[in-house]
DNA sequence: TTATGTTAGTTGTTTGAACAATGATTCTTA
DNA sequence: TAAGAATCATTGTTCAAACAACTAACATAA
């Protein structure tokens, strides 16, 4: 449905505010569509996005300023957002040796194993994307990768 | 920046994929964006997306229940967004004779006047929507209402 | 080596969000 | 019109986010 109906406003300033609303409007509805998703399996949006990056990592640890760094909410609740993957037993948290200040974060088996159920869900099945062409979908990156410049 | 490098993720197993995560990611991106740029004004998104569906309504009342409908957030915090409108003085509440259930909504003056300030934030600017070209900016209006269907 | 400053991570505290349950009013229909 | 169902809004309660303060460990330099 076009904007302009979803929130009953028939006229922008410009095309830019039309975009900027959608953009903030739509990014509402695909983190809901996105949260409506992961309640199944237990995790949150930013607790998924921190067993990806540990992924990533694997079998590298990772620091919690690592976490950070990468997180995007550069506020940290990087801690207790380990915490609570920790209580689930996704992940393992050990002091570092070599620098007792920091801490290595590592993803378990059971961290991994989840992940791969969760693959599936990253095809965007179910969150609207798929309504695109293989090609939209790479237009709407590049236009995405523009604004964050 | 591209969203590979954004994220370090190198390879992607669609379009698709590359597409809804980067939508995520830039997603989260202009939220912080707007709630900075929200601050100085001391209205959080949500309340602001309140004012402006109370405007919209203007010099009608709103219910509560159309609130709910039109904000996306189903869930039920109307209530309590409006009673922080209402401490800020930004709108009155006042129970409606017809349907003494119901409740009448109103933005105020003061709201109004908030409002009209913060219309300069909705060019976008500052949240990166004018890296686009005008044509661009319409083109992802149109993928993301495509999204949405 | 010891004082100073810096970095890493955790922990309070306040604030807003999510979800469910409740109370009041209106609607429906027998 | 009286009883049950449905609707509207509010209020608890739990959970996560934002921001700042704090502690421990390391680095630097006199």
């Amino acid at each position: 449905m076009k904007i302009e109906e979803e929130i009953k406003q028939s006229t922008f300033k410009s095309e830019y505010q039309k975009a900027h609303i959608n953009l903030i409007y739509t990014s509402g509805w695909v983190q809901q569509a996105q949260a409506a998703l992961f309640k199944p399996f237990g995790v949150t949006l930013p607790q998924y996005n921190v067993l990806r990056i540990l992924r990533g990592q694997y079998p590298k640890p990772a620091t919690i300023s690592l976490l950070i760094e990468r997180m995007l909410d550069k506020t940290s609740n990087a801690s207790r957002i380990v915490d609570k993957l920790e209580a689930k037993e996704l992940v393992t948290r050990k002091q570092c040796p070599a620098d007792r200040r920091t801490v290595d974060v590592l993803i378990t088996e059971k961290g991994l194993a989840l992940l791969k159920e969760m693959d599936e869900l990253e095809s965007g099945e179910g969150t609207g994307i798929t309504n695109l062409t293989e090609q939209e979908a790479e237009q709407l990156s590049d236009l995405l990768d523009k604004i964050r410049k």
